[in-house]
DNA sequence: CCTACCGATCGGTAGG
DNA sequence: CCTACCGATCGGTAGG
């Protein structure tokens, strides 16, 4: 995160980004004034446009600079398991943990569909597809055990149990449901998803 | 929707409700104006207050009025199919095909997640739980073939297949994405939860 | 239900 | 990087 490197108008621009951030998470991006930014940064308000022409290019740059993927796809490729069940169950428990502890993201991305009728979200994915895809493409050829033979439903289904999981619990968290919820909800409801891809049961 | 009995208030009123939801899910809840709403809805700004003391009370009427509940419930209880794989089969479909083409409330769960942090989906939450619970408690005890066994989970991975899927596909909306998605896909998701929860080849 | 208005706050900028 | 300011727009209201 942090480089020794960093020019003292690199360091402002990150805590303009980080002060950002945490207000879009808290009120979404039409309610964060840009006072509010300046002040959570200990700015002026003039002070932040040396370093961004807009608000808009604020949430941008966010977007791109804070995408958890840097952090995501390591993740995939160095938990692999000895067999592809191990492998895609680890992965999904570590990404979910990690969005979830840090929930930022799946935030930001709520904040694109809703506030910028997914408008910045089409060229990220365009980045991002071609770089995950392959490692479905592969499982799906190389393990037979495996139900499901489409690489794009594979992959949607991936992305959508993890998106499910992190999503029913932000609806939940501020309700009386969560003391239904069984401890280990998360193993079940990703033994559900495994279960369900797979030909035999693990 | 539209009974006899109405009044010229009532009919003002659910106008006013019609406009706002359209333009909420357009530009999300801080984005819209109170002057779009009322010129979406045919009326002066100050006409509005003669409804809705404010534009918070406005959402608020829209949680509840507009909730797809009401239709959602009447599909799962009639639904049933010979087997439960085709009851909850048949009820996923029909309950996507409803909310992907009609995805206001979907958006609507969304804005409230991003603009309130979930201030108002708590109450509601509380209200429709107690109702479906039952039904997946009933299935967890009658159906032996069902894997799982706790009807919490049964139900917060029901609803968050269908929240997936949905969600994956607002964010493909404007992508290239959709060309890989095989046409399939609606079958091939819901065949994956439904493979998932089931002790059996289905 | 509309007209005309209020104070407050917004994103952004000029000038230093 | 800050101060002081701009025009525009916001949610809401009084008075009829």
């Amino acid at each position: 995160m942090t480089e020794e490197t960093q020019t003292k108008g690199e360091r402002t621009r990150l805590q303009i980004e980080d002060s950002a951030v945490e207000l879009f998470m808290e009120n979404g991006y039409h309610a964060t004034s840009m006072r509010q930014i300046a002040e959570h940064s200990g700015l002026a308000l003039g002070g932040i446009y040396n370093h961004f022409k807009s608000k808009e290019e604020i949430f941008e740059a966010i977007v791109v600079d804070k995408h958890p993927y840097k952090k995501i796809l390591p993740i995939l490729s160095e938990a692999q398991g000895d067999t592809m069940e191990e492998f895609l169950n680890n992965a999904a428990h570590i990404v979910i943990k990690e969005l979830t502890s840090q929930p930022y993201y799946v935030k930001l991305m709520l904040i694109e569909i809703v506030e910028f009728n997914g408008a910045h979200g089409a060229a990220l994915l365009k980045e991002i597809v071609p770089k995950i895809l392959p490692i479905f493409e592969k499982l799906v050829k190389t393990r037979k055990n495996l139900r499901v033979t489409q690489p794009a439903i594979l992959l949607r289904s991936f992305i959508g149990m993890i998106l499910s999981y992190i999503i029913t619990d932000m609806i939940m968290a501020n309700s009386i449901l969560t003391k239904f919820m069984p401890k280990n909800a998360l193993d079940a409801y990703v033994d559900i998803y495994m279960h369900g891809i797979m030909k035999t049961e693990i």
